[in-house]
DNA sequence: GAGCACTGC
């Protein structure tokens, strides 16, 4: 490879200032093979470690230019982009060539960001058909709105946060690389698959026969064959609702001597005091204190909910239903009465009731309605140094509310780790201390670095297994390929032993049907040791009674979001020490423990970030910038963050909100931006559902309906491993030509043809649960759309209008075809893929120009759910970003000029009604982070963007 | 020609 030809001192490229982007929604993931393809040549591999991993190590790794790249897969990109770039200047457009002539006038281009037209004039990009017969240009604008000038500064935090502590450590770099044994293991399996296709075609029919009946498999070796999901509806809630309440204790003692028992009952009047004397409490309470369950009862019983609720949010559903059923038990009252929880879909409340849990997404989405949360005289944020992205958007908007009603008390709940965090936030809050009730955890830490974290995980194990007293072990893991992995060598080596004792071994994750979830509340047999397998799931989400060791490896997959590609990554990262805690913590819940961390204590002590960097950090922030938005918080510097989010991330989301109509030019919420914080979902797909009702004759609300469901709910698509050719077979039935959004409408038409049964679903390959819930978020969203009277239309068998009204929410991910299942993105010219699930994968007849709902960073760069659009649909609904001209440059200079005049004029009446209003959410007219010259410009030059209001033209494909 | 930690409205 030829290392030396990178341009490796490249600006640093930025949406901010010009650069390459991505819009929302995107997932991404970085495979390992990446980082271990590595070419040897030109850079040494510690130079390519350091660039890869951290955005927020802004020193100098390639001299004084910061590490424009994050990961090695980006500078790939990059690298690729400019090569692109170099290919487009040998098209036609000589202003494009002019512009390229200098570099400087590219870099200065940011600087005239003030005036949007001159930008217009010279940031296009050519998309001319190489194709003769093709005569349609597309002209790819590259614009940006006043308000992000590139000047303003929108948050205190300037610099990118980096998801791990020194990228250079040892844990940081074998996350990097991966576990070794899972590697090979792949690779034999892909050898063997081929070896067998190589020999016998009917290899795959024994395969099928055996996966047909390994529905009782024995739990050895359980992930070999998954059985197909019979019914996967509500098993697993089951066994959470039996686990709770079943030990020796609550089965022998009333449910007031348990409550008694509790550390919490004995700390009661003291508590009370302090919560009477402070408006902010930050109560700091362990595992098993009953911190959950009593402090409601204390303040019920203490007449806090004479004028109002006490509310109490937890981060997740099952947590806020099971606590508010075990407090109505402790209280004697029904459900729903007196104590009550409101989650998504499901509102158990009534006028009676006082003490309501709720998950913390439900809060936010009330104070939308009322902003001084009026309804309650107390709230409590439990869990809140798991720093939720919720919980943190609450904690600011609920400082304000405190200075407003010097009424309403608030008492957040922490772990040990960040108590004092909480309370300097709040202005030295005092901090109440509640001791835990669990068994002590003998914690033990490795001599030596583990380079595989799977195979000392499996030597761990049977280590325990064969030296240790009873007791179950529970093995945290990164994600479903390792826990696979994991547990087949277990077995494998357990084999190997002479007479070893019985071990059941049991994975766990949250994308395994529910039934065999399940699995790991049974009891094991006798004289057999259970050792579950899982993910972070195990971490908070679910308690497994018996658990006597804990294996940590110190990894978990963790979501972290890249602003400059507008990405994001799931990537291997090294936990925190309170997750490590937590972890170990896991193993003294029925009796003392054992906990052992595959890490040495140094590599604890330093190359461990104290806590996990707060999920508002390293995320896509779209959303809670439109709800913040919508709230009235004009300036986000304002907005009171606990840990503000990094300044790319804001102007990322501003832009991408921007670019799809929801703010204006000046930054402000549109009418179309209001109607999207309506709706609980990403903003393209809420402004998709907008879209589709309001085009008038052209109205296919019915059917983006269903397909925005179905795009909020994991893939419905059932594959496994070992019915792989079958189960493709089943989803290919299921294609629509050009859109795998119009094929998930069909699945979603079939199945409801079909009486909804799981029987079907288990027949044609698809999953039962995630079709429950998409129905489950149709009528949610159908109930908004009727409350705010927005229509529900059917377009009957005219699907074309669908694919229209797709191309207005997707248009800023939009790709022109470049060669075989190849495509390029439009605005940044990265190179995407068809995958090879979608519809339009080897089909005879590919689009030349498509929209996708995700990118997928794999193996290559993969759109996920791809619908093929029209040209001049994309320059009609997409006006920010492109236009179209035909046959030749007469006819294609009139055709240009009439687009931007057609989207300015309207840009311009629009702008003139919102000053003759006098500013649109009706305040003092200070504008979101917008400096005085922009706001000028802003007026003086408006920029052409009519894509919300354009109405899509039917028929216009050749 | 293929890989998805965990939440939440």
């Amino acid at each position: 490879m030829a290392e030396t030809a990178r341009p490796w001192k490249r600006r640093r490229l930025s949406p901010a200032n010009g650069g390459p982007r991505v819009t929302t929604p995107v997932h991404v993931r970085v495979p390992k093979e990446e980082f271990d393809a590595e070419p040897d040549g030109g850079l040494d591999a510690t130079a390519l470690d350091r660039a890869w991993y951290d955005a927020g190590e802004s020193g100098a790794v390639f001299g004084d230019d910061a590490p424009f790249a994050d990961t090695w897969a980006d500078r790939e990109r990059e690298n690729a982009l400019h090569q692109k770039k170099m290919a487009v200047r040998q098209t036609v457009n000589p202003k494009f060539l002019q512009r390229q002539k200098d570099n400087d006038a590219w870099e200065s281009n940011r600087m005239l960001a003030s005036s949007v037209a001159q930008t217009r004039d010279q940031g296009y990009v050519d998309f001319s058909a190489d194709n003769d017969d093709i005569r349609l240009h597309l002209l790819v604008h590259d614009l940006k709105p006043p308000f992000l000038d590139g000047k303003t500064i929108f948050t205190k935090q300037l610099e990118p946060i980096s998801a791990v502590r020194d990228p250079q450590s040892d844990m940081a770099v074998f996350a990097r690389k991966g576990s070794k044994v899972v590697k090979e293991r792949r690779q034999q399996k892909e050898r063997q698959k081929q070896a067998q296709e190589a020999t016998a075609v009917t290899g795959t029919a024994l395969g099928n026969v055996l996966g047909v009946k390994d529905e009782d498999t024995d739990s050895a070796a359980p992930t070999n064959g998954a059985p197909l999901v019979k019914n996967a509806s509500s098993k697993f809630a089951d066994s959470l609702k039996k686990d709770t309440g079943q030990s020796n204790f609550s089965r022998t003692k009333s449910l007031r001597e348990q409550r008694e028992y509790l550390p919490a009952f004995a700390v009661r009047e003291e508590l009370l005091r302090v919560i009477r004397d402070n408006q902010v409490t930050i109560v700091v309470g362990q595992t098993g204190s009953g911190k959950t369950t009593q402090l409601t009862q204390f303040l019920y019983e203490d007449g806090y909910a004479k004028n109002g609720m006490i509310g109490c949010t937890q981060p997740r559903r099952v947590a806020a239903m099971s606590v508010a059923k075990r407090v109505s038990e402790e209280m004697e009252v029904k459900l729903g009465s007196t104590v009550g929880y409101a989650i998504r879909f499901e509102d158990c409340t009534s006028k009676e009731t006082a003490i309501k849990y709720m998950t913390d997404g439900v809060l936010l989405r009330e104070s939308l309605t009322n902003s001084d949360l009026d309804q309650y005289t107390c709230i409590i944020m439990d869990e809140a140094h798991e720093r939720a992205l919720n919980t943190d958007v609450l904690m600011g908007l609920i400082k304000k509310v405190l200075a407003r009603r010097r009424d309403l008390k608030l008492i957040v709940t922490s772990a040990t780790m960040n108590a004092e965090r909480f309370s300097r936030f709040y202005g030295g809050a005092p901090e109440f201390f509640i001791p835990g009730r669990t068994f002590p955890v003998d914690i033990q830490y490795s001599r030596s670095p583990n380079e595989d974290y799977v195979d000392s995980a499996v030597r761990q194990v049977l280590a325990i297994h064969v030296s240790q007293p009873v007791g179950d072990i529970l093995v945290f893991m990164t994600g479903q390929e390792d826990i696979e992995c994991t547990c087949e060598l277990v077995a494998e080596r357990l084999a190997q032993l002479n007479d070893p004792p019985k071990l059941s071994i049991l994975p766990i994750y949250s994308q395994m049907p529910a039934d065999l979830q399940a699995k790991i509340f049974d009891r094991a047999d006798p004289g057999v040791r259970k050792v579950i397998v899982a993910t972070n799931i195990a971490e908070t989400s679910l308690t497994v009674d018996g658990i006597m060791y804990v294996v940590d490896c110190g990894f978990s997959k963790l979501k972290v979001y890249n602003p400059r590609m507008g990405m994001d990554t799931l990537q291997i990262t090294p936990i925190s020490q309170a997750n490590a805690s937590q972890r170990a913590g896991r193993a003294g819940r029925t009796g003392p423990g054992k906990a052992f961390h595959l890490y040495t204590e140094r590599a604890f002590r330093d190359e461990l970030y104290i806590a996990q960097i707060p999920e508002i950090q390293r995320t896509n922030l779209a959303n809670t910038v439109l709800l913040l938005k919508s709230l009235g918080v004009r300036d986000l510097l304002d907005f009171d963050f606990m840990d503000p989010p990094p300044q790319e991330t804001i102007t990322t989301s501003l832009f991408d909100l921007w670019a799809l109509g929801a703010l204006t030019n000046l930054g402000e919420l549109t009418d179309l931006g209001r109607k999207m914080t309506s709706f609980p979902m990403d903003p393209p797909l809420a402004k998709l559902v907008i879209m589709s009702s309001s085009s008038g004759t052209s109205a296919c609300s019915e059917e983006i309906l269903t397909i925005v469901s179905m795009l909020s709910v994991p893939s419905v698509f059932y594959r496994p491993k070992e019915r792989l050719e079958e189960s493709d077979a089943a989803r290919e039935k299921f294609f629509v030509h050009d859109s795998d959004h119009l094929t998930l409408l069909t699945v979603y038409q079939q199945w409801v043809a079909n009486g909804m049964r799981d029987g079907w679903c288990t027949k044609h390959f698809l999953h039962p649960k995630a079709l429950h819930r998409a129905r489950e978020i149709r009528q949610q969203i159908a109930d908004i759309m009727k409350s705010l009277s927005m229509p529900l239309v059917s377009c009957g068998y005219d699907l074309d209008i669908v694919r229209q009204c797709i191309c207005s929410g997707f248009y800023p991910q939009a790709a022109r075809r470049k060669g075989l299942g190849e495509y390029i993105n439009l605005r940044t010219s990265v190179s995407v893929q068809l995958h090879p699930t979608s519809a339009l994968f080897n089909s005879g007849d590919p689009p030349d120009y498509v929209v996708y709902h995700e990118l997928i960073l794999t193996s290559k760069e993969y759109m996920s759910c791809v619908t093929a659009v029209d040209a001049h649909w994309l320059a009609d609904l997409g006006g920010v970003f492109y236009s179209v001209r035909e046959n030749g440059y007469g006819a294609a200079g009139r055709r240009e000029v009439e687009y931007s005049k057609k989207a300015e004029l309207e840009e311009a009446i629009r702008i003139d009604r919102e000053r003759a209003k006098g500013g649109e959410g009706g305040g003092d007219g200070v504008h979101v982070g917008v400096s005085k010259k922009a706001v000028g410009n802003g007026f003086k030059k408006p920029v052409g963007r009519g894509s919300a209001v354009v109405k899509p033209t039917i028929g216009r494909r050749r």
